[in-house]
DNA sequence: TAATAAAGTTAGTGTAGTCTAACTAATAAA
DNA sequence: TTTATTAGTTAGACTACACTAACTTTATTA
């Protein structure tokens, strides 16, 4: 049996792999993530190497073993399926999910999980646009671009964003910017890329930053 | 902000002063309903008065402050939300939901309540036919006796239990019985008062024990 | 490659919630 | 009304998770 906080640790190694692109995450990374101090992550570290959720040696990089990482898809499916249910069937808008799923990723019940899983019809993506791992952990891939990668006159779809903090949420819901948005590129500046894009009629000028933390089909 | 575990020891206070009428409880007793030893008990109850959420003074008995029962109404609520929730609308059979509310009840987000009231149209009863507290901590009643108290030959509707052990909802089930069930009483042993009662057809012969934890309209 | 900076570890503390053992107060029974 | 029983309390210890301060190892860079 895992505590709430454990699960949140092994969800943050496998985020902040993932987000990386390697395997290898570092105490002070980890640390900074969970808002603890060093001292504190160390400590719990071994706890996980007892309980061989993760591979890890005095000195050296962190890693999770296979035990490991299914318990952290685990959690981050529960994550998104909790988000999606909140967007889908309680009228939530997409800066309030997080959230509240950070408080109902831990509640422990296989079956509520699969009867969440077939209310929503087995979604594939969050309302971020992440995906949900299935049971096993397998994960849905999309080819993504971001917005930035657009040539002007274009269109694209948008499908997810890479950053979930809800001051870049709340200005993408203001420019008219959500899930599955049509989004026409109309023009783009030289000098500093700025873009000016046109959703739902309505045009709005992003910046370069901006554009890239939006993705794209 | 109230932890976990302060949450469980105020929900624990409001259901044994309500199931015993009695405003007054003991320390004994309040470990017992929580399964921690008496000084646990006693120990937690100093922290919960600093609070000011209990009355409580050496060797004497606790009750609920007005802020206090304002909290366990709130929880309550919400795990009688949740309970209905799981039943409605995920499938969960009666005698599922009470373990898994036991978590959800502690996710912090009057959002999340006041959509999931919602989403279930105002509820007045949990699937155990208990009363769920509005917002204000306040609670619908119903007149209600037991299904040992219907004479033989006459008909009632099964609006609750009094008894929310697993064994007693499962036998319950066996036997056909659910939320709203019509029961007819067939006949009744002179001796030791089994019961003979028909429901959906289906002959069932119930001990007088049994029939006292089912409250009929 | 030696000095410095960054990353990681250890030791010692604190708080929340739990326990057992030993005690005291209140209540019931002889 | 004295004694026995039950209820309640205190003291001391343990585990989980957090901290700070001081230290060690590894990496960087001058």
């Amino acid at each position: 049996m895992l505590s709430f906080t454990q699960e949140n640790y092994l969800k943050a190694l496998q985020k902040i792999s993932f987000d990386s692109g390697s395997e290898e995450v570092g105490t002070n990374e980890l640390a900074t993530a969970l808002l603890v101090a060093p001292a504190t992550a160390n400590n719990m570290l071994k706890k996980l190497k007892d309980k061989e959720l993760v591979e890890y040696e005095k000195y050296g990089k962190i890693t999770l073993t296979t035990k490991g990482k299914k318990r952290a898809l685990d959690i981050i499916r529960k994550h998104r399926l909790w988000e999606a249910f909140l967007y889908e069937k309680l009228e939530f808008s997409w800066d309030e999910v997080h959230e509240v799923a950070e408080q109902l990723e831990h509640i422990q019940s296989e079956k509520l999980i699969d009867k969440l899983d077939k209310l929503l019809e087995f979604p594939d993506f969050d309302p971020h646009g992440d995906p949900i791992p299935n049971k096993e952990g397998k994960i849905k891939v999309q080819v993504k671009k971001t917005l930035s990668d657009v040539p002007v006159g274009h269109s694209c779809k948008m499908v997810a964003v890479k950053n979930d903090s809800s001051s870049f949420l709340q200005y993408a819901v203001k420019v008219g910017l959500e899930l599955n948005a049509v989004i026409f590129v109309v023009s783009k500046q030289e000098y500093d890329a700025t873009t000016v894009i046109k959703v739902n009629g309505k045009e709005s000028s992003i910046s370069q930053k901006f554009a890239e933390n939006i993705l794209v089909v």
